[in-house]
DNA sequence: TCGGGCCTGTGAAGCTGCTCACAGGGTGGT
DNA sequence: ACCACCCTGTGAGCAGCTTCACAGGCCCGA
């Protein structure tokens, strides 16, 4: 059976379709499973700052990222923000409200200029059903997202603040594949700040003692890993001050 | 087909496997397959204080609780506890390391004296496979997971101390049936202090403000919530200071 | 029925991280 | 090529929560 030819579903090119296909998520799904899965979908552009879905919407659609990135994220009513998560290109997002029909938990925005496929829930919900490998799938993806998020509790309760953002670098560091030589990880300070619970000008004081110590380099809206074991130590080591 | 016919499936009583057979997860499982699940159990009885499984071994099994109450939680080098969830009566634990393969995230430690029952992960997951609406129970069962867990990020990273014990209170109350006349919710303030990441001092005093406002009755080991509705806007004001 | 351990209650002192108030530099859009 | 706007960098003062140090009460097991 021809693996490659996705060919033209709907017109989406293949290259675009193939970020999606060589993912895990769907990596070992039949081919015309995967055929009728991009069928269903839609696709659409976003601007970056645009909403997706709020809090409390109705979940009506699964969404996968083909190029950019989206932030999931919760405000309060006093204004602060809480990252909860950064989806990027070849990450599926959107699935909670549509597997079990609640509301979404969370806020989606685009957090730079976005491709989107869109997949209706009256279409995918039969679709897994009808398919127990996907359904499979999904529950994978769940347990990624659950052991995701339950880290994050745990390093947000158990840690201080250079624990809790050494674990949030070396979190984002494995999530972009390990590139040798430092890794790169294109996020702003606000970001890290939203995404631990702390301010950013308290986290640019961390950031600077860690770069004058050589274990990270800081850059214009991006960070770079030097020392990774470093920080690990300080995970490690719970809240112990092993920064100052 | 006789629905109550659970029979003698092991030698275990009716009555205790009423309780998971009642409980949302099994309630609409067919019959016979319910069966054949009781079939795979093995049943334990455990005293307060038993280990489980800990945080990095391997998940061999499903667990589910007949009576008694399981905590799940992490503890860090120096000392520190964190309570992730308290799973009673009728609950399940222990699926996210059998359904993905992985290592346990947490610890499971027996909270008060327990009965048991275990399925093992080598007949579990093909009769997963084998039985469509169960893998869809479980991705619903993943989902309120996901639901709870994230919560738990958003009130730890977004509230201040007032604002996180309302809200861990409010959940808890939540998994309590609705009761009339303030919910009792059985839980220690050293527990409560575990599971929203502050000190037992600084809950204590939180609470006996509530207390003399008539928000809560504080009792031995439990505490009684007699205005959810006051400990709610304090949630819904995000941090501003609606508590003293 | 007694003792020990866990649970609650409370104050004083200290520190971590927040608030507020700036300044400079990169960058994208027009 | 300019000018916002966002991102980074930094210090002084303050507040909330922790730490530490107790005391008394309840409950369970020997």
């Amino acid at each position: 059976m021809p693996q490659d030819k996705t060919g033209e579903t709907r017109g989406f090119s293949t290259s675009k379709l193939s970020v999606l296909r060589k993912h895990p998520y769907f990596v070992d799904l039949e081919p015309e499973a995967f055929e009728q899965l991009c069928r269903y979908a839609k696709h659409t552009t976003l601007k970056r700052g645009a909403a997706i879905f709020s809090k409390g919407d109705p979940g009506t659609s699964l969404f996968a990222v083909i190029s950019g990135t989206v932030k999931i994220s919760i405000s309060s009513p006093d204004g602060r923000n809480a990252i909860l998560n950064l989806i990027e290109a070849g990450e599926i997002f959107g699935e909670i409200a549509v597997l079990d029909s609640g509301v979404r938990t969370a806020d989606a925005t685009a957090n730079s200029n976005c491709e989107l496929f869109i997949i209706d829930k009256r279409e995918f919900i039969p679709f897994v059903r009808s398919q127990p490998a996907l359904a499979m799938k999904f529950i994978e993806l769940l347990c990624v997202r659950l052991r995701w998020t339950s880290d994050q509790v745990e390093q947000v309760i158990l840690q201080d603040l250079p624990g809790r953002v050494a674990s949030a670098l070396l979190r984002l560091t494995e999530k972009h594949k390990p590139e040798p030589q430092g890794r790169v990880i294109a996020i702003t300070q606000q970001e890290i700040s939203e995404m631990v619970g702390m301010t950013r000008e308290s986290i640019n004081k961390q950031l600077r003692v860690w770069a004058t110590r050589g274990w990270v380099r800081l850059e214009h809206g991006a960070i770079v890993v030097l020392k990774p074991e470093e920080l690990q130590t300080l995970v490690d080591s719970g809240s112990e001050n092993g920064s100052e």
